[in-house]
Parts: structure tokens; C-alpha cells; sequence
RNA sequence: CAGGCUGUAGUGUAACGGUAACACGCACCGUUCGGGUCGGUGAGACUCCGGGUUCAAAUCCCGGCAGCCUGACCA
């Protein structure tokens, strides 16, 4: 990519209107573009970085069996109301009445209607286990969108559904997914803790992965030891007691809640009808759990924790691109550094600007972050060379134009 | 949803109730070329919308809308 075709430019200041770190930077970068209150577009860039996180989860997903599938947005009365939510969940759910006078929501999570799909296709223990889920944009009214990317009203939600005939089956599917989870924040490049949390229907608790970080609206208590937490919202001496933690061994942070798990047992198979037939010939109520994880929070989450007064600084499994060349009046030998590196399979970003100087591409190789810079100069070019610097170090060093692709 | 603050060019800011200004960005000319170079010229704004007060409103008042902050809320 060129950045002289490129369709966003960057700011040199950010909107007065924005406060959180991460819509400053991603603005100002020409990731996102906010529309309103909770809700931003993805741009080229931004676009990048959100599949590359998409892809990574995607990858998780399918090792933990997961089927990828689309659901509608829209979401049917009626079978909210058979779980009794279609009333409690009126605060946060987009409900309006279409022009033929029809109730219509929009998802915020999909349990009802993966429940009725579900119903077509499993009928027999023979059925189980099953395990699907969608990446998808779910709308939520949030009474105070907030904190740039981290609380919005229209998002992207992966949501993971898994069926199973027992509660054994489903507890060692869950702790498959904890692990997954795990793999997916580690290679984004994030350190999320496993954190007890209250809203398990099935269990005890619920399982959040979060992300230490001022910005964070939640309070967690981390056992730095066992690399985990627990919630604000379930702490309490019998909770420490059940968990046999001391007091004393737990910090407390404020995080960013970047994905949770949760048993659901048959609080959607009972009232939709979600059943199957044992070996025994006995109609039993399948157990579900459902896993969430938000790509576009966790890729503002990234943002927040990897960043520094010049810019953002991506972990390279999702950075927009891996390298960004910059051409200081050296055009036609970085072209040539540009085509090379991309035929060797490299991502490129290639500042080819020509009424740019020197210190605005290094301001904006800086804000835009990617991993590997390289300038290529007339300083450079008389040593053969160009100048190789990694975005999170000060330093730099010379590579041979010869050596390019093999120091990447 | 309650309380508070704020709405001026693409962005950041200025303007006592009296001709809407400056910087960045943009276009053009020259200059410069390793950390947002320097100089010049130019385009770009019904000052969020509607009403009111006034000889005169970006400015004061009322209503609406929007954004932000704090809180409540957060499967």
C-alpha cells in the first residue's frame, strides 16, 4: 500500500470530543471515524487490524471445533418472550415496530435464536456435542456509550455457542475454550487475566478474561501468583474462601473486560425446546454455554495498554502491515525496496509521498505504529543500506539492500 | 436515565453585545529536504437548529438536537 493512494489522512490533533486514549489514536491514525455516541466506522486501516484479530479468533475457534455461521440481526419476538427476556432486556435492546406494525429487535446476543435453529438439527445424544459461532455486529443501547471503542452501541461481537447432552461433556468443552481464549489474547498480543465473575446460570461463577488498564470500567482483584482474578462484582470473604485465596496476595486493578464465558445449563433449551434423545429413549433439555469475545473492544484494548506519546505501537500479529517504508527524496530506490519486499510476501506500507518531509513521515510512521520501519535515504544509500528500526526500540541499525528481506 | 460541561471552516482554537480571526490541513508559487522547514498567494463558516431580547447576537434568554464527563446501568 502506497500511502500516497491511501483514502484516509492523518491528524495532527485529536478531536476535542475525544478523551479515551484509543479513539485519540485510532482518529488520528485514520483507523476509525466516529458517526455518533458509541459508534464508529472501520477505515482501511482499522479494517486491517480488526480482520487480523477476526482471523486469529477464527483459528482458535475452528481448533476448539467451533462451525462458523451468520445469524440475523434481527431478532423474533417470540421467542424472546419465551425466555422471558424480550421484557427485561427492553433497557438495552433496540425494539421498534417495523411498518407492518411488527415487533422487531436487533441482537445483542444471539442465545434464542441459536437455541430454535438448533432444534432443526439436534434431536438424538448421538446430535452432541455441537459448537458454532458467528462474528458479528450486535447493537446494544447503552445508556452511556463511552471510552472510544471500549463501550459502544453497535459492535462486533464473536459469539461462540456450544450444545452437549451432559454436564461432564460441557465442563471439559468449557475448559477448552478457557484455553482457547487464553491463545487468542496471547497471540493478539495482549496479557488478559481468567477472572471468576458473577452470571454463571450453571455454575458458580462465570469466567472473564481482562485486560489490566486505567481506562477499564471494572475492578478486579489479581492473584499475581496463579495469573488470576476475581471479579468486584463476586468478592467477598466466602468467595475468597471457597477459592483459597488470601487477602493478602491480591491487588487490585481496573481492567478491560475483553471476553467471557459462561455455562447457560438449560435456562434457553427449556422454554424453546431445545431437547434430545438419550440412549435411553429419555427427552433431556440440551445443556449450552456461550462464549463471547469483542474484536472491536479488544482491538481498542490493544491500543490502551500498547502505545506511547508518539503513537501506537501494534504487536505484530495484528498490525495493519508488518513494515513501514518510508522514502526520504529516494523514490526510485525505494520502489524497488517496496516491490521486492513485496514479492517476498512482506506487508508494506510504503510512504511514498513527495511533498511530505522527513519529520511528518516519521510522525505518522510513529502514530500509525506498524512494527518494523525502514528509510530508505541518500544517507543510507551511499552505505548500500537502509536504515532498519522497530518500532518499540530507540535505536536503529543499517541493513544491506541485499539483506532486506532476510532481517524482517 | 439523572446531574454537570460544551457546540465557531476538515482538525485545533480566538473573537467586550458592534466587519467572524488565527494555526494545522487543502490548492498554487518559491524555498527546504533525517523528526511535523521557511515565505507568499488562495479556497474553505447561514458561528448545531428554532424562537426571543436588542438599533445590533457567535456572544444574552428560552426550547430542541448533538457531543463529552460523573453517576446509575452493563446478557
Amino acid at each position: 500500500m502506497k500511502l500516497s493512494k491511501l483514502f484516509t489522512k492523518t491528524l495532527r490533533e485529536a478531536p476535542s470530543d475525544e478523551t479515551a486514549k484509543n479513539a485519540r489514536l485510532l482518529i488520528r491514525g485514520g483507523f476509525v471515524s466516529k458517526v455518533m455516541a458509541g459508534v464508529y466506522e472501520y477505515l482501511p486501516f482499522g479494517l486491517r487490524v480488526l480482520n487480523k484479530i477476526n482471523n486469529i479468533i477464527r483459528e482458535e475457534m475452528d481448533v476448539v471445533g467451533g462451525q462458523e455461521l451468520n445469524m440475523s440481526v434481527f431478532q423474533n419476538k417470540e421467542i424472546w418472550q419465551a425466555t422471558g427476556r424480550w421484557d427485561s432486556a427492553k433497557e438495552v435492546m433496540y425494539q421498534f415496530k417495523d411498518n407492518f406494525n411488527k415487533d422487531q429487535g436487533l441482537g445483542f446476543t444471539h442465545e434464542e435464536p441459536i437455541a430454535a435453529t438448533a432444534r432443526h438439527f439436534i434431536s438424538s445424544y448421538k446430535d452432541l456435542p455441537k459448537a458454532v459461532y458467528q462474528i458479528q455486529t450486535k447493537f446494544r443501547n447503552e445508556a452511556r456509550a463511552k471510552s472510544g471503542l471500549l463501550r459502544g452501541r453497535e459492535f462486533l461481537m464473536k459469539d461462540l455457542y456450544s450444545f452437549h447432552a451432559d454436564q461432564n461433556d460441557l465442563d471439559e468443552y468449557y475448559e477448552k475454550v478457557a484455553d482457547a481464549y487464553s491463545r487468542i489474547f496471547e497471540r493478539v498480543g495482549v496479557s488478559a487475566v481468567r477472572t471468576f465473575a458473577s452470571g454463571g446460570l450453571f455454575s458458580k461463577y462465570s469466567d472473564e478474561f481482562q485486560v489490566v488498564a486505567d481506562i477499564g470500567e471494572d475492578t478486579i482483584y489479581v492473584n499475581e501468583k496463579e495469573n488470576r482474578a476475581v471479579n468486584k462484582e463476586v468478592y467477598n470473604e466466602d468467595v475468597l474462601a471457597d477459592l483459597k485465596w488470601n487477602k493478602s496476595n491480591l491487588t487490585e486493578r481496573s481492567s478491560i473486560e475483553v471476553g467471557n464465558i459462561f455455562k447457560l445449563g438449560t435456562k434457553f433449551s427449556e422454554p424453546l425446546g431445545l431437547t434430545y434423545t438419550d440412549a435411553d429413549g429419555n427427552l433431556r433439555p440440551v445443556i449450552m454455554a456461550s462464549y463471547g469475545i469483542g474484536p472491536g473492544r479488544l482491538m481498542g484494548t490493544v491500543v490502551e495498554v500498547s502505545c506511547d506519546e508518539e503513537g501506537i505501537i501494534w504487536p505484530e500479529n495484528i498490525a495493519p502491515y508488518k513494515v513501514h517504508l518510508i522514502s526520504l527524496e529516494q523514490n526510485k530506490k525505494a520502489d524497488k525496496v517496496y516491490d521486492d519486499l513485496a514479492n517476498s510476501g512482506a506487508e508494506v506500507l510504503y510512504d511514498d509521498r513527495e511533498d511530505k518531509t522527513a519529520g511528518e513521515k516519521f510522525a505518522d510512521a510513529d502514530l500509525i505504529g506498524c512494527p518494523i520501519r525502514i528509510v530508505v535515504s541518500k544517507k543510507t544509500l551511499e552505505k548500500e543500506s537502509v536504515e532498519l528500526k522497530l518500532r518499540n526500540e530507540k535505536d536503529f541499525k543499517l541493513v544491506k539492500l541485499s539483506d532486506i528481506s532476510q532481517s524482517l
